[in-house]
DNA sequence: CAAGTATATAACGATATACTCATATATGCA
DNA sequence: TGCATATATGAGTATATCGTTATATACTTG
């Protein structure tokens, strides 16, 4: 694997990557967006946040170029930016349940 | 891939994995020790972090597994507690690269 | 243009988190 | 035992971030 160079700012960029993910409530988010494109209120109803909430942690994401954004009339519709954006999670996610069924036995 | 059932507190547990990779200072501990096992002193040394700084990161990390400890004589030395922790991080630089590549040219 | 709906944003309070300084604890040694 | 060193922790401050309420903006339709 190539040897990346980690910089300060490096660490910084690293970071707010996995700050993104860091928080329930956007997991949600990308987790409902696993099935395909939604619009702020079908993501309302599928992660039981409040419509202003949920638009400030949809600017967040596509700032972060985490989700894409597609304005269609007055709706607006938002979608995973990549199919590598959950792959990270899905690796998370493996780790736990790994770790969870170790300790089990 | 297995597809793991989400419940509320699986994201709860997945956000604060993230969360802890979500902190330069962290990352900045991790990688130092991706050479080895080091003191609290060299880690200082490494990161610039002041010791009681350090101190209570290497705390949060220990409670989540994500480093050992072994304690020996007068000093302390930690360790990444397995070959997966960093794995990860390297995935999202591995990203940050191929993006920062991609948006170049 | 007026009214209704979808989304975004401003302002605010509450909480969490990072960092520092000072001090406590633990270990080794004279 | 007394001192020096390594690490941990308590207390306090500053800042960031989440979530809510109220309001603004943008678009559609009558």
């Amino acid at each position: 694997m190539a040897r990346t160079r980690l910089t300060p700012e490096r660490f910084e960029q690293v970071a707010a990557r996995f700050k993104a993910f860091g928080e329930p409530a956007r997991l949600r988010i990308l987790y409902a967006l696993r099935a395909g494109e939604r619009t702020v209120g079908e993501l309302c109803d599928a992660t039981g946040l409040s419509q202003a909430n949920l638009s400030r942690h949809l600017h967040y994401m596509l700032a972060l170029g985490l989700v894409a954004r597609r304005k269609q009339g007055v709706f607006v519709r938002y979608s995973l930016a990549g199919p590598g954006v959950l792959r990270l999670c899905d690796v998370v996610c493996g780790q736990l349940e790994r770790e969870a069924r170790a300790s089990l036995r």
